[in-house]
DNA sequence: GCACCGATTTGCT
DNA sequence: GCAAATCGGTGCG
């Protein structure tokens, strides 16, 4: 892979992601739905600056930054520029299947990962895994499928009170699984 | 120090 | 549709 590819802002990166392979410990799939935060963004944790929590998103691009959702769910981003990161919300699950089911308390594909807090319970997500890399060991992160443009959507982002007039929500079209629908597509919209 | 708000999910009314 | 669970960050006194 190409390690220019994350020095590069979360917008950028964002839409990229889609349809390319996740996993965390054996356990993962295809990437069908992500997020971009940027600094100057009030809807992102850097906004303020570095705190003891958002270090990693301050930290090596292509690294994991784990965060604690509410007090009780870990949601999982890989950082790109200083400041910037890119949440993961939905996979379309494909491998340790098992472990997964198990861990969700449900043997329904389509709801295992579809969401942010969801996908971090599928993979057992600790606060143990800010800050790793997505190299190949424990997290990997890897080109899949070919995805045209034409085939990701975008739309504004989710639970925010702050930050929604920036369209940095993508999704893959025709996915099951997604955390929500997206709202019908503009034609004629490119990039 | 204290109250309120979140990059959420679930279960009950 | 709404409240609960639960904790780090922010703002105010």
């Amino acid at each position: 892979m190409d390690v220019g590819f994350f020095h590069r802002s979360a917008p950028e990166v964002a839409p990229d992601l889609i349809g390319w392979h996740l996993t965390v410990r054996g356990c993962g799939g295809t990437v069908i739905e992500t997020e971009a935060y940027t600094p100057d963004d009030p809807a992102s944790h850097s906004f303020r600056g570095p705190t003891l929590r958002n270090r990693a998103m301050f930290g090596m691009p292509g690294c994991a930054y784990v965060y604690l959702s509410y007090g009780l769910h870990l949601c999982l981003n890989v950082v790109c520029l200083p400041g910037h990161a890119v949440l993961f919300r939905a996979l379309a699950p494909d491998a340790g299947m098992q472990a997964m089911m198990t861990r969700r308390g449900s043997d329904r594909k389509s709801v295992l990962c579809s969401g942010p807090g969801k996908l971090g319970q599928a993979l057992s997500l600790s606060l143990a895994d800010n800050g790793r890399a997505f190299d190949g060991g424990e997290f990997a992160l890897l080109p899949g499928m070919a995805v045209g443009p034409d085939r990701v959507m975008r739309g504004p982002r989710i639970g925010l009170s702050r930050g929604l007039e920036a369209e940095w929500r993508f999704g893959l079209a025709g996915t099951a699984g997604l955390s929500r629908p997206f709202a019908p597509q503009k034609k004629n919209a490119h990039r």
